[in-house]
DNA sequence: GGGCTGACCGGGT
DNA sequence: GACCCGGCCAGCC
């Protein structure tokens, strides 16, 4: 199932573990597409179920999904915290604590 | 087969 | 630190 582009992009998506995020260029860059992070954006477009999209943040570590709660907040960040993960006052996170390589949590 | 679009990235201003 | 520009990749008209 894996054999197409998008298949491996909701694999690796779905294995990141709760508490860590992975960036488009990341999942591009460990699907063989350096430069296809938007590739990966397209894959993110589709909203499979049972997808933890909201994992997946871009280069900048926030939020690029323009859905948003009624008080504000980026649908993306507000789940993210709710796993652990801090957002500064800009609306972004730590890349190098949070990112997550595919290997083994530490 | 050609061209446009999109939840991107990196570099420069 | 924020904004603009060009480049890459895959899907759709």
């Amino acid at each position: 199932m894996n054999d197409d582009f998008f298949g491996r992009v909701y694999e690796l998506v779905a294995a990141i573990p709760p508490g860590r995020i992975m960036t488009y260029g990341d999942i591009a860059l460990r699907l063989g597409r350096p430069h296809g992070g938007r590739t990966v954006g397209w894959a993110m477009r589709h909203c499979p179920a049972g997808l933890p999209w909201y994992r997946v943040v871009n280069s900048r570590g926030a939020s690029s999904v323009a859905a948003r709660l009624p008080d504000g907040t980026p649908m993306q960040q507000a789940l993210l915290e709710e796993e652990g993960v801090v957002f500064d006052a800009t609306g972004r996170l730590d890349l190098a604590r949070y990112s997550w390589t595919g290997a083994p949590d530490a």
